[in-house]
DNA sequence: CTTAATTGCGTCATATACTGCTCATAAAAG
DNA sequence: CTTTTATGAGCAGTATATGACGCAATTAAG
């Protein structure tokens, strides 16, 4: 039984890693060698194990694998929001913001809209 | 209105710019400018920059920025699948498969199991 | 068992990413 | 409006990733 890793407690490393080894799993899964995966892929075999065994890769590689192994729509999943809520683009007047803004000079005048509101 | 990407079409570039943009939203709706980000994340404010603007980045620093915003744990839904198939491990009589299996010598002789199902 | 296929890993040359500046410009605040 | 803050971007030096090669070790097939 392989267990699944907490990524919210994990290091950087350990997710790496971990990410590795599901692209692995499923790599395995569709019966697809090292080979044939870089060739989909358009990478090297060498630049494939170290992807997969955590020894350091580019967004660039893991975009290009994920593709390889047909699950690159799931990026999709990452990024769930929808958009500005309907609340801030009245306080904005329909426009996007496109900087962050400045804190306050005086430490007790934090705003109250300052805090982002916990997952429920 | 931001359309959003349709990642199972675009190309590794335009992906790895389309997420790029999705952690600037993010980091815009948190209110929290690229120093601060940057810090958090412990890469530098011009690796936020590179990152939030497509121009190429590495899988650790995707994946510490996912950290500093607080959605690494995001990262599950990436891989949802529930480990090997009960049917495959009555096939390999509980263990894990660790290679890909080599092609048939004859063109003939493929095997019905070496085509994965599609997502129904 | 023997044989073939797959994977891991070392090395080296090259390519790309990262950092720590600096400065110019855009956006927001006052 | 003016002032302050945030972001983009260029550059040089350093660090890391990639590709191509080979060979050893492991796994699966016959």
């Amino acid at each position: 039984m392989t267990q699944k890793i907490d990524y919210a407690l994990a290091s950087p490393e350990a997710i790496e890693y971990a990410l590795g080894r599901e692209l692995e799993k499923l790599r395995l899964s569709k019966n697809i060698n090292q080979t044939a995966l870089a060739e989909e892929a358009g990478v090297s075999r060498r630049t494939i194990t170290r992807l997969e065994n955590g020894e350091g890769t580019s967004l660039d590689t893991f975009i290009r694998v994920m593709r390889a192994l047909g699950v690159v729509d799931r990026f999709d999943m990452l990024f769930p929001e929808t958009g500005t809520r309907p609340i801030d683009r009245v306080r904005l007047g329909g426009k996007e913001r496109k900087r962050a803004r400045k804190k306050p000079k005086t430490a007790a005048g934090a705003w109250t809209w300052d805090v982002e509101p916990e997952k429920p």
